[in-house]
DNA sequence: ATCGGTGCAAATGGTTTGCAGCGGT
DNA sequence: ACCGCTGCAAACCATTTGCACCGAT
């Protein structure tokens, strides 16, 4: 943990950036919740528990700042908020969602399941592919589960 | 031409609503810009050539409503704008989107590509799917060449 | 003394909503 | 007369920005 941190401020004065209070407090809350796809206004709240003076503004500028250095990923579903995620390390962004349209339950695939796709898409239309995104909408293991009682 | 607007008209009228000269405008301004990925606005501002009279929030209420009988796919770039596409005639809504982080077009792919990575997520995840989302952020074919001369 | 970083409040911008009016049935 | 639909303006809400201040170098 205490090297994951480190590493960060040493992204971060690599980009002539300083590791203030607010930024470790931030980072620390998107820390301790990885799996969890916070919203600004989520992690503005997490952050205020532990440090109740920080600003909403200074925590979007956090978030904008670790996304610009790729330290964290912004993710959109679609329902009006961005979303955080502390990128993997090591990891080009090949990380993928599956949203539950029932429960609205969001997990992640770690796995690249595109190196064929994006082969093809490569070489059929000329395109240098950077970054992707994917999401999968439907019915979780769970609320399948739930279902088939009713 | 005409009768994808009279198939729209049957949907409408499927779900007890009707087609008002604004709702067609605002169809026909989509079927026109079928490939070109328009804002909520540029809608907006393309009805408003031949229906002057029209209003912003008549347009977001028939967007809405088109979405809700799935008759187009309300899709987000991640640039603080929703857009609209017509949904092709049949299709599962199985399209997929290139952009280019250098000119900022968007390329569509209609194709399928993800049928085993879906067989996968089904299988491994327990998940079954209902629609995705999978858009590639990159270079496109034009702007590698511009690349290459500069 | 400078300058990056911060908190607050105000501004922004896309989208939604309240409401009175209109037009077809 | 009813009721769905519309236009307008106001409201909303996530995000951004202006600005004065603070604290470390």
């Amino acid at each position: 943990m205490k090297s994951r941190i480190d590493r960060i401020k040493k992204q971060l004065h690599a980009a002539s950036y300083k590791l203030t209070p607010q930024r470790e407090a931030t980072v620390l809350v998107l820390l301790e919740h990885e799996a969890d796809h916070l919203s600004a206004e989520d992690v503005f709240l997490l952050v205020k528990e532990k440090s109740p003076e920080i600003g909403l503004a200074t925590v979007y500028r956090t978030l904008e700042l670790l996304t610009d250095l790729k330290i964290v990923d912004k993710i959109n579903f679609g329902d009006g908020v961005s979303r955080f995620d502390l990128r993997k390390e090591g990891a080009n962004h090949f990380h993928h969602h599956l949203i539950c349209i029932e429960c609205g339950k969001v997990e992640e695939i770690q796995e690249d399941l595109l190196g064929d796709v994006e082969k093809i898409v490569e070489s059929r239309w000329e395109f240098t592919i950077k970054d992707h995104w994917l999401t999968f909408h439907g019915i979780c293991k769970t609320c399948k589960v739930d279902e088939g009682e009713n």
